[in-house]
DNA sequence: CCTCAAACATTTTTT
DNA sequence: ATGTTTGAGG
């Protein structure tokens, strides 16, 4: 027995975690403190030490990515197959339940799951079938509001009249897609949290049984667990605080879509005998990085108390940089990012983190004239894509008739000849008579109102994916799908679609094949599972539940751009944090709310603390945002790091400044005067700015200028008393 | 059935 | 500015 290993790495708090009794514990790790480690170490720990039988082992993760890690980690530091242990995402654990005890969860052996757009989509048939008018009743604002009741575990059937006219039209919507999944054997993502949690509830026998299997309960970034996953981590590990959570209460960012934090807090009350771990040396960052962060969020309240430190030393101070627009943001940033390469520096070892997803083109612009090769985060993945999409319908037809959603989906694509109409009749039929869409089609034949050629259209069409399903019968996975890619007629469509996208979407079809060769479902579960369900459904079931996540290649040596949200976990040697501006971040929709800023500048802590070695926080003065040319503020957050840890980067001598985000009657002013465009001036009351304007002249004379501190100002030249800096 | 233009909205994202 | 969705017309 090899303890060294599993000891010796880890100081004093990590080990003291890692080595603890079994019973509830709450680690809150601080970021860049080993908190995956300190997760990996203690499962090996109960493995090797306290003889804990692998099979006995859960841990549950948010992302598949963290799951696949964790899994790698064990087995390296065991050298064993981390096979038989449950790890997986929340949804992943929880699907892999109800597949095995899909009749105790009310559900038919079939079900499929939907991703959020597949569910966007059913809602919006939904309404339609309810006669609602989709404006006054947004899917969006539907889907959400369904999502939201099934995060806090509330079923339509929970829900009481409250008399308030939305609510109650609300209320109806939900009730009417509960049903129509149920009929159609769809599983959306918040359901399969929310099942799971009613099966081990509503079965005392199945939960017994989980309760004996898992000894121990693992759960990775607590904070951000939303009611119906702490609820069922509780069911699990009740009476026997069996429970190891790690968290970070600083870093939950996700509260805009149901985590929460305060399960963190309610984990004290629930769990009496709990243990209460800090871990705070970072091994991450310098000095400076953690000081800074350490400061931005103290400015929060009601934290559980953090601080960072390293040995480490300080290094390099973190460098602010005040761009004149966006378009000198970038080319500053896309400069430096040269400087670093020419310094020896990896591409791959810096990222451009920004709020939303919209600041990164001016970034992709100036990387691409530059010939800088990097890769932009959190496009739409494979299994998203129309074509993936289709293909995998007429799979999930062959499997499931009553999957309206692929029915629907693929009944016209590619066209033939089954219209607006037909389809129309179909769907009455199915409402009338509480059939699928499937069922609906063959009584809309039989009852021979159609006209033949719509009727020939449709027997077309059903007699089509019964034949994939004959022929499909022995075929290897890989083989039915390439009978459904070549067969239904996609191909031919994205071929003769001569706008440029074609042929990519041909080339994703033959991908989708491929990706069904390397498809091993020995992967997903154990023997016990693939018993239960056969191959295609595993596949289909697998790429839902792991849209196709691109990892990143660590051949190519690119610079990473992502927003700051994607960015937790990662880190980066060099990280330029853009856009430090009120409006953007913290955004406009957030300043307002003391909840949704403290989210905000957790986001900025987050996004601190990815730098090991150089942080460059960058604004723009002005900036064209929506079209709009705006004059946003720096951000507060810039004000809540002490300047001792800053240093402002000037680098106007070097920048052309473009003059064409001017407007055209200024600029033939520019040249004239005392003041230039982008000149930085003081001013007795409002302190230092940007002149961004001039107009008039003699005593008319005004300039607008940017204040730092009160922001936008139109001066008269004669009175305002301004210094040239 | 397809194409084009007007209207529209526009934080963050995993599963 | 830009991408997406909806409606009219070919």
């Amino acid at each position: 027995m090899d303890v060294t290993s599993i000891i010796d790495p880890l100081n004093d708090a990590q080990r003291q975690a890692v080595t603890a009794p079994s019973q509830a514990m709450l680690v809150l790790a601080g970021a860049g403190s080993g908190k995956t480690r300190v997760l990996v170490h203690r499962i090996a720990w109960q493995i090797q030490v306290l003889g804990v039988s692998a099979h006995s082992i859960l841990a549950v993760t948010f992302t598949n990515k963290a799951a696949k890690e964790m899994r790698g980690r064990i087995e390296e530091l065991l050298n064993m197959s981390a096979q038989s242990m449950w790890i997986g995402t929340f949804h992943g654990v929880a699907h892999r339940l109800l597949r095995r005890h899909a009749k105790q969860a009310k559900l038919p052996e079939t079900f499929q799951v939907m991703d959020s757009g597949d569910q966007l989509r059913l809602i919006k048939r939904l309404l339609a079938t309810l006669n609602l008018d989709a404006d006054k009743w947004p899917p969006r604002q539907v889907q959400w509001y369904i999502n939201a009741q099934k995060d806090e575990g509330i079923r339509a059937r929970h829900m009481m009249e409250t008399g308030d006219p939305y609510q109650r039209q609300m209320l109806i919507i939900y009730k009417a897609y509960e049903q129509l999944c149920d009929r159609s054997g769809l599983v959306d993502f918040a359901e399969l949290l929310l099942r799971a949690h009613e099966l081990l509830r509503d079965n005392p026998d199945v939960l017994d049984f989980y309760q004996q299997r898992f000894r121990q309960v693992h759960v990775d970034e607590f904070q951000d667990t939303n009611t119906i996953q702490y609820a069922w981590l509780r069911l699990l590990t009740e009476g026997k605080d069996n429970i190891f959570v790690v968290g970070d209460d600083d870093q939950s960012i996700y509260g805009w879509r149901g985590a929460k934090i305060e399960n963190i807090y309610s984990f004290q009350k629930h769990y009496p005998n709990h243990q209460v771990i800090k871990l705070e040396q970072n091994y991450r960052s310098t000095g400076n990085i953690l000081k800074a962060a350490n400061k931005v969020i103290s400015v929060n309240d009601g934290r559980m108390g953090k601080e960072l430190w390293t040995d480490a030393g300080d290094g390099d101070l973190i460098s602010l940089y005040a761009a004149f627009n966006e378009q000198d943001e970038a080319h500053f940033v896309v400069e430096r990012i040269r400087a670093w390469v020419n310094e020896g520096g990896l591409r791959k070892d810096v990222a451009i983190l920004y709020r939303s997803n919209a600041q990164s083109r001016q970034f992709e612009e100036r990387l691409m004239t530059t010939g800088t090769p990097y890769r932009v985060y959190g496009g739409l993945r494979f299994f998203e894509r129309v074509e993936i999409k289709n293909a995998l319908a007429y799979l999930r037809l062959m499997s499931n008739r009553d999957d309206d959603a692929s029915f629907e989906r693929v009944i016209n694509t590619p066209t033939r000849g089954i219209g607006a109409k037909t389809i129309d009749d179909i769907r009455n039929i199915a409402r009338d008579q509480s059939l699928s869409l499937w069922a609906a089609a063959i009584v809309l034949i039989n009852q021979r109102t159609l006209s033949a050629r719509a009727t020939n259209a449709l027997i077309g069409f059903l007699e089509l994916i019964k034949r994939f399903d004959g022929q499909a019968e022995g075929l290897e996975l890989f083989e039915k799908v390439k009978l459904v890619v070549e067969k239904s007629g996609l191909i031919e469509l994205y071929q003769k679609d001569k706008a440029d996208k074609g042929e990519e979407k041909v080339e994703n079809l033959e991908e989708l094949v491929n990706a069904a060769r390397l498809f091993d479902a020995s992967t997903i579960g154990d023997l016990e599972d693939q018993e239960n369900l056969g191959e295609l459904d595993m596949f289909l079931a697998n790429a839902t539940l792991e849209s196709g996540e691109l990892q990143g290649d660590d051949f190519d040596d690119c610079v990473q751009l992502m927003t700051l949200h994607s960015a937790k976990g990662l880190e980066f040697k060099q990280v330029f944090l853009v856009g430090m501006e009120e409006g953007l971040f913290p955004s406009q929709q957030s300043v307002d709310d003391v909840g949704r800023l403290e989210e905000e500048r957790r986001l900025c802590y987050v996004g601190i603390t990815r730098a090991m070695k150089q942080l460059y926080l960058t604004y723009a003065e002005s900036r064209r945002l929506y079209g709009r040319e705006t004059y946003p503020r720096p951000s507060r957050f810039l004000r809540e790091i002490p300047s001792e840890h800053i240093q402002e980067v000037r680098m106007r001598a070097t920048v052309t400044r473009p003059v064409t985000s001017v407007k055209p009657k200024a600029q033939s002013l520019q040249t004239e005067g005392k003041y230039k465009l982008g000149q930085r001036v003081s001013h007795a009351k409002f302190g230092e700015g940007v002149v961004l304007q001039m107009e008039g002249d003699g005593a008319q004379e005004r300039v607008q200028i940017n204040f730092k501190q009160v922001g936008l100002k139109w001066l008269i030249l004669a009175y305002a008393q301004l210094d040239v800096l």
